[in-house]
DNA sequence: TCCGATAAGTTTGATGCCTGAACTTATCCC
DNA sequence: GGGATAAGTTCAGGCATCAAACTTATCGGA
């Protein structure tokens, strides 16, 4: 009860930071009494600061600002990529406070290595002086989200590692860790820092094209938290032989891969020049791959209906380029449409969005159920 | 608080019906203290009922089985079809009542006309000397849940009718009114009478293909209700021209229009003796439907990441032949298929699963949240 | 400058629900 | 018949919420 009311009464801080007691009590429907000694604890426990006194014409006592607060809990971001592994240590706020990056060859080391490399990582970032309350492992596969176990990481070459377990183990941690799947965590950077509003798909398109779902402001992971696989939706049936077994996924039309050969190029640096300088290989590549990802989309936004395609990762340097003909096969084959437009926009976060998703989840988890840490420092 | 806990209880009852006040504890982790009090409270307004005394060898009292009560609310199911308008009085433990169908070409007719008649008919189901405790609407169409109104009903003719609002002041309801797509509602049914267990798709094909979403035992609605439209998924990016204005979906391809004619012949009854008969073109029809089937659901489960596919409506019937084509094509085409394979099973439910889903989602609201219900019974 | 009006935040007593422990009831088995 | 076991009830205690009264802070007009 009082769980549930500490979280209503942080999430109202989340969305509107700086409220007084009384416009926290007006948003979450608790009296002012109840929100005062609800307050009270949360400050005890270093997850609420008070800030100035509010600024405000007419009558009345100021009320005194409350906000997340900076000494809160940290969230300890991992990401594991192919060549690196990055480390972000970010506030209660959202604020980034540090970051690591480890380059390193990780497809072709042992995953107890790598393990034993990011536990290290950890550890580090556990020795500066601020309280971490979780540990946040964004791995480019398929995580089953219950358990931590990565199952399969075709980029990696790993099969069927308990992440989690593992670090905890390595790194002798006491507080939460949570494993994810790389797009997964970029979308809920996306949430929490983005323009994507709380419905949206979230691409990312690295190597593969991974989507994150977000709906009613919260992950959608699917049943076992395999969900997702944008990439190996199937948009020509009787298309190119996918390593995957199947044929014509989006991936291997759509990829970052194909639109660079298709385009005449080799780097992603090259294609934007020769976008800028208006080269006609590389425009038409990108309309094609605009219209595969269409298709894809629209299969998702006909069976989600959401209102809202966030392109990420590389995608968001093509946007200029490839939002407009995606927004169009949009409004062509998604039924709902005409109610409510589907809006394409660029995600301004850049390559770092699964690390800050991934320290993100873990002060996610404190926000959604604050209880266990408060305990936790309290005693 | 206790409301959350009332809702829990009748849970535990409704997932194990004949437990004892004291395995429902158990099930529920309060405490035997509470179950009781909230036992009685609940036998008090008439939605549980005590049964016989337990049967069980070895020492100790046993105890009074416990199970929703077939005297406990009723839920008015109501199916708004292109030729009639169907009407179920469904009891509280999910048995049915009393049925009602009143033929009639609704797709000629101005929604008020309609809208007079269903009014008529839920009134006539309330003088049944039951308590109705909800209605559901079934509508062949996209439904803004949150609203009750209907935006678009292509295969009746009706743009933007306020379903919910008019039927509440033409019958004079004073209880909850819900309305929603009859796939979506199918798929509630198959969730509570079925076999796809809690995490499914449940396809219903007639007219258009429409399905519904399950997920963690929930029905997935998307953002605004208009989710779950796989009738309009592109599977053929260069196919044939849909109706809605896209290319290649769905149900275009793998509609039981399109099976019936690519079998030459010229209804579904038709169609089903021929298959008996091993006619060549009747297999070829619906296998070709099925590698259609498997690409849109593939799209789905690659997404959703589910383990369950469920045939229903004339999909149910066809599933001996349609089912092993379907299975290999997403065996083929899902990602996760090789740790968690999709299974395909008939639905049992027949033509009828959506007004029994529209009854059973007006107990389900009651189910979940029992306490306005009571209260206005206990005063 | 003082005082009434307004609003934030705190204190206090009452209420309601859950809990644990003791108690009653019911049944088996020796 | 009595001990053991288990269901269900009663009761005192605790805790969180709430409404209402109260304190604090600020504005604006007399």
């Amino acid at each position: 009860m009082r769980r549930h009311n500490s979280a209503l009464v942080l999430g109202a801080l989340s969305t509107a930071p700086g409220s007084s007691r009384a416009a926290v009590a007006a948003a979450t429907g608790l009296t002012k009494a109840t929100v005062s000694s609800l307050v009270d604890r949360l400050i005890g426990a270093g997850l609420i600061a008070e800030g100035e006194v509010e600024f405000r014409l007419g009558p009345g006592r100021r009320g005194t600002a409350l906000h997340l607060s900076p000494a809160g809990p940290h969230g300890l971001g991992v990401e594991i990529g192919v060549d690196h592994i990055t480390t972000w240590l970010v506030d209660f706020t959202g604020h980034v406070r540090r970051k690591w990056v480890r380059p390193g060859d990780n497809r072709n080391s042992a995953p107890a290595r790598v393990l034993a490399k990011v536990a290290t990582a950890v550890r580090a970032a556990a020795t500066e002086d601020v309280p971490i309350g979780g540990v946040g492992v964004a791995v480019p596969g398929l995580v089953e989200a219950a358990t931590g176990t990565l199952r399969v990481a075709p980029n990696l070459g790993w099969r069927e590692v308990d992440v989690r377990d593992e670090l905890v183990r390595r790194a002798a941690l006491d507080v939460p860790v949570l494993v994810g799947n790389e797009a997964n965590l970029a979308a809920l950077a996306e949430l929490r820092h983005g323009v994507g509003g709380r419905d949206f798909v979230h691409i990312s398109g690295e190597i593969g094209i991974g989507a994150g779902i977000v709906v009613h402001g919260a992950l959608f992971e699917g049943v076992s938290g395999f969900g997702g696989e944008l990439g190996h939706l199937p948009v020509d049936p009787r298309g190119p032989v996918c390593g995957c077994g199947s044929r014509g996924c989006l991936e291997r039309l759509a990829g970052q891969d194909r639109i660079v050969r298709a385009a005449g190029v080799t780097t992603v640096a090259e294609l934007l020049t020769a976008l800028a300088g208006n080269e006609k290989a590389a425009l038409a590549a990108v309309r094609t791959a605009a219209r595969w990802l269409g298709v894809a989309l629209s299969a998702a936004i006909n069976l989600l209906d959401l209102p809202t395609v966030v392109l990420g990762g590389t995608y968001a340097h093509l946007e200029p380029w490839l939002g407009p003909p995606l927004a169009a096969e949009l409004s062509r084959r998604v039924l709902g449409a005409q109610w409510s437009p589907v809006r394409v926009v660029a995600s301004e976060l850049g390559a770092d969005a699964a690390v800050l998703g991934a320290a993100g989840s873990a002060i996610r988890a404190i926000l959604a159920d604050p209880d266990p840490y408060v305990a936790s420092v309290l005693g």
